[in-house]
DNA sequence: TATGAAATCTGCGGAGT
DNA sequence: ACTCCGCAGATTTCATA
């Protein structure tokens, strides 16, 4: 299990992933050795999957986000496993998924613009084979988005 | 403007925002100078916003996930503040994203498990004025997640 | 906790295009 | 002017006691 002390190095983590040891340790108010065994042990333990760099979404030319909802055509394991399949390859599709309620399937979906949007569903999505209804929100601005859990 | 080699740095520190200036000069075939002077470019043109650890959901005590359709009351400019002002506010709130279509917002909400979402819709959502309707889809499975843009 | 060697960072001078 | 390289002092990492 984890402590107080853990958990504040995953809260300042999160924030800056590069922060060093040292700065750790002088926010933490313990010497750098305990530290650095400390984040060890986390990244061991699975509590840190890995450290992301976050990019500009306009400026690396991914300014458009739209969330999907999917239904799939048949409930078949066959159906899902294929789109489920194909979906995963897509590299627009920066998430996705199964949900409960009127759709089936949720995904996230990164472009450029309008039509590198349009291109994405005539040339990528509607030529899945399975999947009976599209229904996307397109995301106009955002409100809030962070990626730190509260720990 | 970014060239090729500024784009393949930004796709290594996507999936490993602590690798070393040495490790990726080894990469990129460069000595370590201009890719140290790159990435502090990439940082200061704002193309890196940041450095995030990934921590694992379950293991922190976050292991259910919502997408939460939200339809206001009434769309006044002072009525939309106060929302976006109080929904902002929720630390379960991951992402929260102005919308087109059905629903007027689109929340991605994560808690621990459903009594404390239940905890979390009682006490804190449907406690902000100006909702009309919330149409949740709980997150079953995740069939793809990433962070790593296409760059 | 503290020490110290190894690795890495980081800024500068200089060369090539 | 731009991007590269190598050098060297400062800083950080990480094993050891």
């Amino acid at each position: 299990m984890i402590d107080e002390t853990d958990r504040k190095i995953l809260r300042l983590l999160q924030e800056n992933a590069r922060m060093t040891n040292k700065e750790l340790a002088a926010k933490l108010d313990l010497s750098i050795t305990p530290v650095y065994e400390r984040v060890k042990k986390l990244e061991r333990k699975g509590y840190i999957k890995g450290y992301s760099a976050r990019l500009d979404h306009e400026k690396i030319g991914k300014g458009m986000m739209v969330f999907m909802h999917l239904k799939l055509q048949v409930h078949t394991h066959e159906n899902i496993r294929h789109v489920i399949e194909e979906v995963d390859h897509l590299e627009e599709v920066m998430e996705c998924y199964h949900v409960t309620g009127e759709t089936d399937y949720l995904l996230k979906v990164m472009v450029k613009d309008m039509p590198a949007y349009e291109t994405f569903v005539v040339e990528k999505l509607t030529k899945i084979k399975g999947i009976a209804n599209i229904n996307s929100s397109i995301v106009m601005s955002t409100v809030k988005s962070t990626t730190s859990l509260d720990v």
